[in-house]
DNA sequence: GGGTATCGAAACCTTAGGTAGCGAAACTAG
DNA sequence: CTAGTTTCGCTACCTAAGGTTTCGATACCC
């Protein structure tokens, strides 16, 4: 049998590699940009082999994904009201594109996802549909609005990111989250 | 000397080439999406060879913005009011992206520029500032705030491309016209 | 110490962007 | 018709990167 009485299976154990290896890829896409970032160079950041990444993550795009997952944790969802709810999940996620190399995961992910239909569809499952099922829980808006939240949020702030390497000031993201709870604001249809 | 009395040069003329590239890369793009469009793929389908093209274009994300200035054309800035104007031009971009192929490349040259600064600075240059000075002169607001008004509606337009393949539907461009409208109703600062 | 699962290292495959060299084609000028 | 000029097509090649395979070494439980 491969498991034992105190449930730790036999054989070399898996260290926490995951947090190390988490923290190498961020430091390194952040170091290098998302392209540069390659497998091998965040395996040597890591002080691991590529293939103990390869035998835990299936493709690098898989690998982001897990890093951002970890890097995002859950969309706080505080405030009384609708307007503090979409405030805050805009300053959120914006804060969050703000960290170093999260934000260029975040874009260099998208990016390998526009001709990757493996990769967008485990983006779509593992990274937007949680968050989505989250803010539409909680807003009580109906799917296409919160999709189309999420378009507008997300794609302008890394449209930013991507055009000119740096997140977005304060000063739009104030707009941003203007313009969005200006809109919202009437509600659910 | 290089030149002719008749002011063509002698040699094998560059036959009308660029147009026939331009084709085949929206049809190539279109059909097999961006990172499948490999430049050899595109040369095939233009029936050009591949050291054709790099004689022409220096990478594969100049030629695919020299296809995209090509199938974008200017901006229709039409309209009585600042009102009419803006909303003519986020329904232009929309309907553009919304064209075979043309979407895929922009998003597709979009991803690579993220992690291609070189590319990046020619997607800026040749791509975006002209559009956003037209903008700006047409509508007398900020470059700041143009900047803002690129990042909303293009960013939306390509994460909805980026996620499901598919462009953005005519109830969200209405939505998203509506949503900025409201905010630029006020005019510049 | 024995069995088991993981790790590290090296070699390897494939795809794709991009380059070099050379002969052939197409055009102008005389 | 010939010479000169420019571009084209073809083949072969280089490099980077994602991803796989193999095998020996290592670390743990019993």
């Amino acid at each position: 049998m491969a498991s034992t009485i105190s449930g730790r299976p036999p054989g070399r154990p898996r260290a926490g590699l995951h947090d190390v290896v988490f923290a190498a890829t961020l430091r390194t896409v952040h170091e290098l940009g998302y392209a540069r970032a390659t497998v091998e160079r965040i395996a040597a950041a890591a002080g691991v082999a590529k293939t103990t990444i390869y035998r835990r993550w299936p493709s690098k795009g898989e690998l982001i994904v897990d890093c951002l997952l970890d890097a995002f944790g859950p969309v706080p969802l505080e405030g009384a009201d609708r307007t503090e709810l979409m405030s805050s999940a805009v300053r959120w996620i914006a804060a969050k594109i703000g960290e170093p190399g999260v934000g260029d995961a975040f874009a260099g992910v998208f990016s390998d996802a526009v001709s990757d239909p493996g990769l967008r569809e485990v983006l779509a499952t593992r990274l937007q549909d949680p968050y989505r099922r989250a803010l539409q829980d909680a807003l009580g808006e109906p799917e296409s609005r919160v999709l189309f939240f999420i378009d507008v949020v997300v794609g302008a702030l890394l449209h930013r990111m991507g055009m000119t390497g740096e997140p977005m000031v304060d000063a739009d993201v104030a707009a941003l989250t203007e313009m969005v709870l200006a809109h919202f604001a009437t509600g659910p249809a």
